[in-house]
Parts: structure tokens; C-alpha cells; sequence
DNA sequence: ATGTATGCAAAACATTTGCACCTGG
DNA sequence: CCAGGTGCAAATGTTTTGCATACAT
């Protein structure tokens, strides 16, 4: 991740824009909402305006530079960057941890799903709520 | 769903519970958010608060007598009446058309990866994204 | 230069809460 | 009767927007 995706996606080269990539780079574990990001930025000194950050998420969304999912109890959105793999998410309901998996398997049953409906499969999202065993 | 449910959750029958079971029921597409609850039952005449719809529903969420989603485009909550056999939902992204789907090869699998991780599976939502064929 | 991007504060939403008044069992 | 439920309006929390200023190319 880095200036040439920024570029690639039509989007000036910003300081916000490699700050909110950097952050999201280094965060651990990676999953952030708009506010945890909004906040490490503070605490790096950097003055960035809470609207930008919310900007730059979603133009980064739509340029596939990061993706955004709803699994938070609460009503917010967190973001994670878009590299790699995709992968699914595993939310534990007591303590919020998220783990992630990958799945071939269910991938393809998707793929068939959709084909049978003479759909296009665009996207999906697929989230376990799972407890600790006790 | 009726009277029984309500009471077998520990909640008195009242009037706005029985109206909003019953926006449930009649509704079609039976995907509704709480304002789209609010606004049927003020046509049907009936006064009822706004947050009351929102106390409701989540009492209800509860008591598993309706199940709340997250794959509207805009950020709220849709709901539907939890009755009957679990399903996964597509949702057409130039629509918002939502289609049910029953898989039971994808349950099972995602009751075996809670199973290596070694968690118990509470819950689980799959939304795919799609697009009608061209 | 000039079209974009930013920061701030205000607006817009969806949802929750406090509280005095009702109502079901 | 009276604990639980409701309606209203105000509070909350997140995300968006308007606009004057600053910056990338």
C-alpha cells in the first residue's frame, strides 16, 4: 500500500491520505473504526480533521484500497486495508476479538448460489458469532 | 407468532407489541428498519412512539422473535420475523432486492471451523453482494 | 494556475434515554 | 394496585455536508 495506490485511484498524493494508510498499516490488531483512526492520528501528533478521515475512508473504499464491515456490536463501521487474501471474520460476543479464516470451500458453494439464481457474485460477507468454550 | 411469544419471553401483551408483530407478518419484502415499522403503523392509524418501535424491536431481538440484519447500503438495521428455518440473504446491489437462500452444506462447514477454533458458534450472518446478469 | 483536498463547525441520521404518565395482569 | 410499558423530547454517537482556505500537480 502506498502512493501508487493512492494514484491509481484518481486521488491526490495527501499527507491525510498516507497518514490514514500508515496508521491502518501498523495497527494490530487491524481492524479500526473511523474514531480509532481518527484518534491514533492525534496521538501521532498529526492534525488531521475528523471529516477527512471519514472522506478518505470512504474514497479508499471505493477504490478497493481498504474494505469496510459492520460486525461491531455497537453501530459503527471498521475498516481493515484490502490486501491480500480475502478472508472472512470470526467475532467472539463476549470480548469483541476478531479472528479471521479463510474458507475455500465456502467461497465456491457462494460462486454456485449465485450462479443458480443467474446472478453475478460482486461481493459477500460472512460473519461468525462464536463464543469461548467454557 | 402472537400472543404467546411475547408472553414467553416475560413481556406483558400489549398494544404496540401486537401491532408491531403484526406489521411483521403482513409485511412484504418482510425486511422492514424501525422507521419503516414507525411509519406503517402510523398509517394504519395507530399513535405510536418512535422509541417505543425501538424498545420493541430490541425486547424482541432478545427474545429471538425477530432477527436484525445489517446489509442495508445506508447504515441502518433491518428486521424480520425470526420464525421458521434459518436462512442467508443476497442482496442485489443496484436494487436493494433481497433474495433468501437456504445452504445446508455452508452451515455445516462453518459448525466445523468453529469447531477447529475450538469456540462454540452462537450465530452467524452471510450476505452476498450481487448483480443481475447482463 | 486551478481543480482537489482539508479543517472546522454545523447538519443530518439512526438510535437511546430520562421522566411523568398510563395500563396490563 | 403497581411494576412494567409508553410517549415525548432531549441526548447520544456516528457519519455527512457547506464553505472558506490550503495544497498537489
Amino acid at each position: 500500500m502506498s502512493q501508487r495506490d493512492i494514484r491509481k485511484a484518481g486521488l491526490r498524493v495527501t499527507l491525510p491520505r498516507l497518514r490514514v494508510l500508515q496508521v491502518l498499516e501498523e495497527a494490530e490488531p487491524h481492524h479500526l473504526s473511523a474514531e480509532d483512526i481518527y484518534k491514533k492520528l492525534l496521538a501521532l501528533d498529526e492534525s488531521i480533521g475528523h471529516a477527512t478521515v471519514y472522506r478518505v475512508l470512504m474514497q479508499f473504499e471505493d477504490a478497493k484500497i481498504v474494505r469496510r464491515h459492520n460486525f461491531a456490536d455497537d453501530g459503527h463501521a471498521v475498516y481493515e486495508l484490502a490486501e491480500g487474501e480475502h478472508h472472512d471474520h470470526m467475532v467472539d460476543i463476549d470480548t469483541g476479538e476478531v479472528t479471521e479464516f479463510v474458507n475455500e470451500r465456502i467461497e465456491e458453494i457462494q460462486r454456485e448460489i449465485a450462479d443458480n439464481h443467474e446472478v453475478d457474485l460482486v461481493d459477500h460477507e460472512l460473519v461468525l458469532y462464536v463464543k469461548k468454550r467454557k
